[in-house]
DNA sequence: CCCACGACCTGTGGGC
DNA sequence: TGCCCACAGGTCGTGG
């Protein structure tokens, strides 16, 4: 699934077609995604400008011109694909190639420009909502997120803070988006890894210099990504469908067995199944 | 409050 | 080729 900077990577690419225009027809191919679509969702979303298409955390934003912002997560398998026209029918009506996944593809908008931005999620854990937009921050899905790493509002002494008194590793408390909003566990393993902290120590007992060198890790890792156009594995493409090469870059996501990339190093990257989900890391010099 | 774990849903790849 | 199991980028709810 899409983390921060893939989530980054999909809005950049739809933003061209879909900030400022008109959404001519709007298709729910199904009732729900992992929840049940708003009953009003193609009303409302029909005819609307979207004003802006923005990110939270894993979150896309189209703000419409109406009340309501529409809300998108793309869940493990979300991901988009625009389409143009392959010619006018006649003005206003386009015609597009086929839909090379049409079992997949659940939600589809056209805008008034030609363009059609079409949703595929294999697994449904996506989903989509309509929110107002003068009470997002107040949205059950908004309310409790944590500072954006990016943003100067992200520092070592917050991480500090949350992690005090904590027994879990960095790890586990990486991927709470109630503390830092944006993570997932690609890029939690790997900046943990540029900043040879483990996985597993208690996060609560990691000093405040160490913090510091893990808030310049996540931000560069995450800077990285983005600029590299986000990461791209098996279920999922860039919003313009292009792919991106990030996942080259992985230093120690699912590279078990393979030496050590930090100087110095002569460990061999390990994988282990921590609160569920694999970490992927180097037992020797991260500690 | 903290933490571990299962559930959600579908597809894919590896091993036999 | 076919079958079965493990595993997948996230989040939520439950229960100890």
């Amino acid at each position: 699934m899409p983390e921060l900077p893939e989530v980054e990577t999909v809005r950049g690419g739809l933003a061209p077609v879909l900030e400022g225009h008109r959404l001519t027809h709007v298709e729910a191919r199904r009732p729900d995604l992992r929840f049940p679509l708003p009953l009003n969702f193609v009303q409302t979303l029909t005819g609307a400008t979207i004003v802006s298409l923005r990110r939270r955390a894993k979150y896309l934003l189209a703000q419409t011109d109406r009340e309501d912002t529409l809300v998108m997560h793309l869940g493990m398998s979300g991901r988009f694909e625009i389409a143009r026209p392959e010619g006018a029918v006649r003005p206003g009506q386009f015609h597009y190639a086929p839909d090379p996944d049409p079992k997949h593809a659940h939600i589809v908008f056209e805008t008034e420009a030609g363009a059609r931005v079409t949703y595929y999620d294999p697994r449904r854990f996506g989903y989509m909502g309509l929110v107002n937009t003068a009470t997002l921050d107040l949205h059950p899905w908004f309310a409790g997120l944590g500072p954006e790493p990016l943003s100067d509002d992200f520092d070592a002494a917050r991480l500090k803070t949350a992690f005090k008194d904590r027994k879990q590793g960095p790890k586990t408390l990486l991927l709470d988006q109630r503390i830092v909003a944006g993570l997932g566990n690609i890029y939690v393993c790997e900046a943990l890894h540029r900043a040879r902290i483990s996985p597993f120590k208690a996060a609560g007992r990691i000093s405040l210099p160490r913090l510091k060198r893990l808030v310049t890790d996540i931000r560069e890792v995450l800077g990285e990504a983005i600029a590299a156009g986000g990461s791209t594995l098996k279920d999922y493409a860039q919003a313009d469908g292009a792919l991106g090469y990030f996942q080259h870059r992985f230093r120690v996501y699912d590279r078990e067995g393979t030496p050590c990339s930090n100087p110095g190093c002569s460990g061999v990257i390990a994988r282990k199944v921590q609160a569920g989900r694999s970490t992927f890391y180097c037992p020797v010099c991260q500690t």
